[in-house]
RNA sequence: GGCGCCAUAGCCAAGUGGUAAGGCAAAGGUCUGCAACACCUCUAUCACCAGUUCAAAUCUGGUUGGCGCCUCCA
């Protein structure tokens, strides 16, 4: 298996530290608001990998924080008058009801930073002892210029930082030796949630606790760190910094970085004020249509979104969705129960979509072809069943369509909801109308339905119907 | 100013040296009372220029256009 690493800015083959297992870490979200479809690319992609992983036989333990200390989750407290506690706990309901949406799986831990506030304490500490940090009026400083391999994520020489002219203007005016360095702890203003600590009554700094929590749930080393690309610059450089000076080792084997979703092939996000949430998309649409989307470009490409392309992934998902409804009927339409020796070829030939598949994730996780295979193995399926043909032969085919979905995240195979007898009833109805040419009474059945949102298709095999 | 990415059909999107996957849309057809589903048919020389090579979308150089990071941000 192959994957591009930030680090060395080429794909490399996956070496776990540990013989089947994977230890990753995926940053995540700031809860101070409903998530956008731009914090979905993240969970979604990285849920993905960690899919595959599983499915190759691997046991992943992933890691994915909750940032639930930040000056906006406080400035937001300060505008609706509650606690900041009370903001954060809201979004991070708020964010798994989105999760589960698009079908995320919870991760094996889900750490809060304000639960880790300890352990931070501590590696600041540690820092300063080993002079890889200093304090100033109650505030601790990383001293980047002292960690020699600061700039190897991004590629950066620390003169060209400096250079660069900004940082030194915004820093100016504060106490750090160097302008480079980045906070660690900062003492609270009035009215801030705070910790005590031996620099001051406050808060710690935004990188330090994703080094905490990596360090505490999945230990010094791991194996996957994973985020939005725009994290590379400086948050993931100074977890780095920060954990590689406190642990003395290598921090992360791979550092993997998700492109960004554009709108109107802008960069969305929440100080441009053009993005929409997660939640207001699933008013629109199932959430798994989202993902579909998603899936549907290479993860470090970037992907605009629009209404229009949506609606192209809609359709291109319910055409998988309608050749595993196409099976189920089949099934409940045949009288073979045994699968002949035929089948059992044309099962076999299916192999090679599969193979296509699996050489497409493992190729840095290209789910954009991997999705291709699938509607490749959809038509061979479409163009191969037949009502003589066996229950057994058919319940294979889904099994294989839902075994390649899955690993995206993608539901196929929804639970039947049973038909109400009335409904029933009334498809009865229209068959005999149908069969009598009645077919003003049939179109007037067929449309009562659509209005309670089923949609009924008439093929070779009889009625079909699913939710609209 | 520094660092970096991208440019493939109407749209989306794979492909990184051997002669263009897949999906959506559009068109024609089969099936069907109609519709829907499904199936069949059909649509590209890969931004531009120059070079390397028997061979380039794929490598090199340049041009144009778009974007990202360097500042909270997935």
């Amino acid at each position: 298996m192959k994957l591009y690493n930030t680090l060395s800015k080429r794909k490399e083959e996956f070496v776990p530290l540990e013989a089947r297992k994977v230890k990753m870490y995926v940053c995540g979200p700031t809860v101070y608001n409903f998530i956008h479809i731009g914090n979905a690319r993240p969970m979604i992609v990285f849920d993905t990998v960690r899919r595959y992983f599983e499915y190759k036989g691997y046991e992943v333990n992933y890691v994915s924080n909750f940032t639930d200390v930040d000056d906006k989750i406080i400035k937001k407290a300060i505008e609706e008058g509650v606690s900041a506690n009370e903001i954060s706990q809201r979004y991070i309901a708020e964010c798994k009801k989105d999760m589960a949406g698009m079908n995320i799986k919870p991760a094996t831990t889900h750490p809060l930073a304000t639960e880790e506030i300890c352990g931070m304490v501590e590696m600041i500490h540690k820092l300063i002892e080993d002079g890889y940090a200093y304090e100033k009026s109650g505030t601790v400083y990383f001293r980047t210029r002292r960690f020699k391999e600061y700039g190897k994520l991004s590629h950066k020489n620390l003169d060209d930082l400096q250079s660069g002219g900004r940082s030194l203007l915004i820093t100016g005016e504060d106490e750090k030796e160097d302008p480079l360095d980045f906070v660690l702890w900062k003492p609270k203003k009035e009215g801030e949630p705070s910790w005590e600590s031996p620099w001051s009554d406050g808060r710690p700094g935004w990188h330090i606790e994703c080094s905490v929590m990596s360090k505490k749930y999945l230990g010094e080393q791991i194996d996957i760190h994973a985020g939005g690309e725009d994290l590379v610059f400086p948050h993931h450089e100074n977890e780095i910094a920060q954990s590689e000076a406190a642990n003395g080792k290598e921090f992360s084997k791979y550092w993997m970085h998700n492109a960004f979703l554009n709108i109107d092939n802008r960069k969305m996000s929440k100080s441009l004020g053009n993005f929409f949430t997660v939640r207001e998309i699933s008013e629109k649409y199932d959430l798994q249509v989202l993902r579909f989307f998603m899936l549907s470009a290479h993860y470090r490409s970037p992907l605009n979104f629009s209404e229009e392309l949506m609606e192209a992934s809609k359709t291109g998902l319910e055409r998988i969705i309608n050749a595993v409804d196409n099976l189920k009927h089949l099934i409940g339409a045949t009288k073979t129960v045994a699968m002949s020796a035929e089948e059992q070829k044309l099962l076999d030939a299916t192999s090679v979509y599969v193979s296509d598949y699996e050489k497409a994730m493992e190729d840095d996780f290209n789910t954009a072809d991997a999705i291709a295979s699938i509607f490749e193995l959809v038509k061979y399926v479409n163009t191969t069943v037949h009502v003589e043909q066996s229950k057994e032969f058919f319940q294979h085919l889904i099994a294989l369509i839902v075994k390649l979905t899955d690993i995206l995240g993608i539901i196929v195979d929804k639970a039947e909801e049973l038909l109400a007898k009335d409904i029933e009833i009334l498809i009865e109805e229209r068959q005999l109308a149908r069969k009598d040419k009645n077919f003003q009474r049939s179109d007037e059945i067929r449309d009562e339905l659509l209005k309670q949102g089923i949609v009924l298709e008439d093929t070779r095999e009889g009625v079909k119907w699913k939710k609209a």
